[in-house]
Parts: C-alpha cells; structure tokens; sequence
RNA sequence: GCACCCGUAGCUCAGCUGGAUAGAGCGCUGCCCUCCGAAGGCAGAGGCCUCAGGUUCGAAUCCUGACGGGUGCGCCA
C-alpha cells in the first residue's frame, strides 16, 4: 500500500458515494482511474482523472463529474483542497501533517519501506547470464548479469517468490570445442609443441585447466584417439569453466539459486517428452521451409525437416527442431529446458538475452505458450551492447587476439558497486557507454558518485550529531515531532520519499530495474537541493544548535533518505556508503 | 526482402504504459561562492518529440505507412 492507493482508494470510494446517490450509474469500470503525482507540482500534490474517464462511460460532461466528485474528495481530513482543473483534472492537495509523517513512517519501516505485496507470493523465474562454459565472462555478459540480478530483486522487493536461474549450454558443439582446445593445453602441458586452428578456443585461461587435467589423469590420454577422451575431458573443462564463472559472478556479487544443465535434458527422454507434448497439441510436422525472401543463402537447397509449428502462437515462420542427422537443434533442448520451467509451477517467465539473440524472442515466447496453453507469460528482456571508453576514448578489444575485455578486467578497474550502478543508468534496450574514467570521477554528472554522496552526506549529519550528544537511533528519530518539519524544501524530499513505494511497484511491473536508478539520482538530487540551502539559510540545517528537537525532526528528514537510498541500492546490489574518499 | 529494437535540446539520455506549459546532466550565457555543509550554487537561452496520416475529450506515448540507425534471419549454440 502508498499513499497513492491509499488516495486512489478514497477515490473510489468517493465515486461509489455517488452512485449510491444515484448521481453516477452503477456498474462502472474503475480500471482507468488513475491517482499520480502532477507534472507540474504547482498543480498539487496528486490529481485523478477519474471525473474524465468516467465521462463517456456515464453518460456526462467531465466536469460535471469532477464538480460533484471534487467536495466528497475534500471531505476526508487528509485532503486540504481538491479542485477541478484543465479538462476535468481534480488537483488535490493534502495536508502538511500527511507529508510530515513520511519520515517517522520510512524510518519505522527501515529498508522494508516501499516493499509491495503486488507479487503476492506467484513464483517467478528469471533466467540471466546463461554464458555458454566456454570462458570467462566479458562486458556484455556483465550487463545481462547486474540487468538480471537486479530485476530479480526488485520483483523480490515487489512481493514475487523469485528464483534466479542459470542455464548452462553444456550440450552443444561448443563444449566439444571446448574439450579439443583444453586438450591442446593439456599437451602442452606436457612439453608438446601445439597449434591452435581455427574453430578452437585459443584463449590463455585455458592454460590452468590443462595443467589441471595433466595433475589429475597424468599422461592416460596422450597420443589417444579423441573418442577415447573427449567426453571425460569435456566434462572436467566445463566443469573448469562453471567454476571460473562462479567466481566471475561472486566478484560482481551475483548468487543464483539454481544452474541448470543442458546435458541433463540429453538421454533422459526430456527433450522427447517436451516434443511429446506438443506433438499432442499437432504442433510437430514434417515439412520444407521457404528460402528466406531477398536474401537467399547461397547453398539453400529444399530440405525437409521436423518443424515447430510456432507460427501457430505469434512466430512468423515454423521452426526446425531437428537437424537433418536425426540430432535435435539447439532449439530442441530450449523447449525442454522452458517446458521444465513450466512444469515447476511458475506463474511467469523471465529471459535475459543478449541482444543479439532478439531473433530467438518469438519462437521461445511462442514455446511457452503452446507449452502452458498460455497460461505462463515469458518476458524476454534484451540486453544491448557495451561500448567500452576510457576518458572519452573508444576502448578496443582484440577478439582474434584472445584478448577480450572481461567482467574481471572492469570489476578489477572500478570495483563491483559501480560497475552496477553504471549498468543499470540506461534502459537494458539501449545501448550502454562505459568510461572506465567518468564513472570514477567525483562530480554532479557521475550519477554513481551522486548517489552515493548523498548517502555519505547523511551519515557524517549523523555523526555530528552523535558528537553534540543527539540521540540518533531510529528509535529515537522516528519519534520526531514532525510538525517542526515545514518549509517547502523540507516537504519536497517529504513527498519525494513518498513516491518511492509507487515507483517500486511501477519499476517491477514494467520489469524495468533501471527506473529505480533514475530515481535515486532524482532523490539525491532534491536532498542535495535542500542541502545546498543550508548554506544561504542556516535554518534549514539538519543539525540546529541547542534546539534538540527540531534537530531530531530535520535529522529524521534526512535519515529517511539514506533509508530510502540503501533500500534502492539494494535492489541494484550496490552497497551503501557512509563515507566519500 | 522479412522480423525485432531504437529515433526526444548542440551532445548523452529520462519521460510514471494515453494526461495539463515535454524534463535531467554535459555544453553555452549571466550572476554568486571559493565559509570542509568541500568534491560548487542560482538563473537563463535552447524543442515541428524524424516525417505523414489515423484512433479520442487529449498522443512523445497506441495503430498504419514512409525515412534513418542497430541486431538477427533453415542442419551455429
């Protein structure tokens, strides 16, 4: 609950007065109805729109409407005023004592202030990250992780039973690869002199692990026929891999709840039955595909192949599962692996992609929705690219040279915190810059820095405050006499708090983690706004020499920011500082 | 050729799922401060929200079609 629903309730009831009156009918659909904070804060506190959606369905002019609603709203002791504006807006404006009890509610609710119960509970799965075990994470990788990570824990904070998944690609090809080039390595490792042809991995983490296998098999595999190896070695360099990407993942503090072996669907008879299952809904068939239209492949010939009949849930053409071998595409194992996911009782479905995977977007959403005849929703979030800079310049990377830039490469250069703060200040589907500079620099336009100065800001108030002998403890601040609490600055931040929970739940039902960052800086902002003030007007100091409780009620204005704020980082998986250095 | 994403101030981007006079940072202009409540402050200029239609009380937001940029497009995962 906020106040915005508090209100929005008010509202409602308010138009049920009135038809109980008779002056509106009965029946009407409040879906529409909304009570959000004005554009223009001239125009009040909140407004609704109520008198102008009703308009139509009632039968009656939008002011007519909002004239009667307007007196009934003004009636509750909340509200100060409630006029009708524009084309039918009713501008409401509440009492001081509302706003003035915003910081005492925050503090009294700690971080858990703006915790919803929208999620009620339904059990989501978000799936990120998901790099095939080929070798360490890179930047791109990084982003899908924070993206995830924190979307996982907004929907958390949202009221979701969340699971935060990992699907490890340890069936296909790629592991195969994987296993030729670390037993390269692996002879290496034993004094041979090797090269590396293309189509394996020629990346210098390799090295370890092949001296790793030499440590456990000794010389058992050399001069063997790959048959004789490659599975075992297969599975001690994934297993390798895993484990050098489980670190990656601690450095940036992401912890899944569960990872999830593609292999595990092999010869188990699940891929199977997930076909089975759409085989019973007449969605497998044997058929040929139409050559891409304009843009032929130059050795397309007619093929017939065993087809997905996605077309039939939103896809624009049918998709093959089954290669021409008899081997299942990778596709095959995705629907098992959703087909799983489904199976496990979630209410919802969340993917993280990289963006280059949006090809795959519809196919999976039509997956799921033939496997859950539409019950499940799966969300697909696509993640774009990072562009890497350092003071301005374009950073390059070699890729032929082995020498990507890694998640360990940034979180080394600017440290866990703000490689999620910045990962999160642009919406995942558009494109990222990353300055290995800016991010670091101490200034207004480094949104990391802002955020967390605030914070800092906070805290050495508290600690003056402990020094002058104040008694600071959240106990003690949200026992505040408020009232004291009443120069607009003041009840700016006041209202600014206020619309956090709002947002939470705006953020996670849009599944958009990267609003809560936005908001941050905006809190940040008004707070260092109010801060700034302090220099010219000494009264709107927080901490007021000899008057103990009109320091306490100042002091509580600004605890309830750094409350908010640590919440907020939270949910970004960033740590909150006391101190800038 | 088709699909998806994007197009908002000179630049980088927000814009609460359809609301009122479209916002922030940087840059620019003008004042103020240089008192560790420090790592600047205040104010101002700057816009055909790519274009053209449509939906309705009302569109940056939804629909259609152009234009421009990115990504992807049958036995690669």
């Amino acid at each position: 609950m906020t106040l915005f629903t508090d209100i929005g309730a008010l509202v409602a009831s308010a138009i049920g007065g009135m038809q109980a009156d008779g002056i509106l009918p009965g029946g009407l659909d409040l879906g529409p109805v909304t009570v959000e904070p004005p554009r223009d804060a001239g125009h009040g506190d909140m407004a609704t729109n109520a008198a102008m959606v009703l308009a139509k369905p009632a039968g009656k002019k939008p002011r007519d409407i909002a004239e009667a609603l307007a007196p009934r709203l003004a009636a509750d002791p909340r509200v100060a005023s409630a006029e009708v504006a524009g084309p039918g807006f009713i501008n409401l404006r509440l009492e001081t004592s509302v706003w003035q009890e915003v910081p005492r509610a925050v503090i009294a609710a700690g971080t858990g202030y703006g915790r919803s119960t929208m999620g009620g509970g339904r059990k989501v799965n978000v799936e990120y990250v998901s790099a095939n075990p080929t070798g360490p994470l890179h930047v791109g990788h990084t982003r899908g992780a924070v993206f995830g990570d924190a979307l996982a824990s907004l929907l958390d904070f949202a009221g979701w039973d969340v699971t935060r998944e990992y699907y490890i690609n340890d069936g296909g090809a790629q592991v195969d690869v994987l296993a030729r080039s670390v037993y390269l390595r692996y002879l290496e490792a034993h004094g041979q002199e090797v090269e590396f042809a293309d189509g394996t991995y020629p990346g210098e983490y390799l090295i370890a692990v092949g001296e790793a296998l030499k440590a456990e098999v000794g010389d058992a595999y050399m001069g063997k026929p790959e048959a004789e190896w490659l599975e075992a070695v297969r599975s001690f360099a994934t297993d390798a891999m895993m484990e050098l990407i489980r670190e990656d993942l601690k450095l940036l503090g992401v912890r899944m709840d569960h990872f999830f072996s593609e292999k595990s669907l092999y010869g188990t008879g699940r891929i199977e039955s997930a076909i089975d299952t759409l085989k019973s809904k007449d969605l497998i068939y044997r058929g040929t595909l139409e050559p891409p239209k304009g843009k032929t492949p130059e050795d397309w010939e007619p093929r017939e192949q065993t087809l997905f009949r996605s077309t039939a849930h939103g896809d624009d053409v049918d998709r093959p599962i089954m290669k021409s071998d008899g081997a299942w595409t990778y596709f095959a194992p995705d629907i098992a692996y959703h087909w799983d996911k489904v199976s496990r009782g979630y209410d919802a479905l969340i993917d993280v992609f990289g963006a280059d995977h949006g090809g795959y977007v519809k196919r999976m959403k039509a997956a799921v929705s033939a496997l859950s005849d539409g019950r499940v929703p799966l969300d697909i979030k696509l993640c774009q690219l990072v562009k890497l800079y350092k003071d301005g310049e374009p950073f390059k990377m070699s890729k032929r040279a082995g020498t990507f830039v890694t998640l360990r490469d940034v979180v080394d250069e600017v440290g866990p915190d703000v490689t999620r703060f910045v990962m999160l200040t642009r919406k995942n589907d558009a494109p990222l810059d990353f300055d290995f500079g800016k991010v670091l620099e101490q200034s207004k336009e480094n949104p990391v820095f802002y955020v967390q100065y605030a914070h800092a800001r906070v805290h050495s108030v508290l600690r003056k405050a402990r020094d002058a002998g104040l008694d600071v403890s959240d106990t003690a601040l949200a026992g505040a006499d408020v009232a004291q609490l009443d120069h607009e600055a003041e009840l700016a931040v006041a209202k600014k708090l206020a619309e956090w929970p709002r947002l939470v739940e705006i953020a996670a039902k849009g599944h958009e983690p990267h609003r809560v960052a936005f908001f941050l800086y905006d809190l940040a902002s008004d707070f260092h706004a109010l801060w700034n003030r302090g220099n010219d007007q000494p009264e709107l100091r927080f901490l007021q020499e000899d008057q103990p409780a009109t320091s306490a009620a100042k002091i509580a204005l600004a605890r309830a920011v750094s409350v908010v704020i640590s919440a907020g980082l939270g949910i970004l998986g960033v740590a909150p500082v006391e101190e800038m250095r």
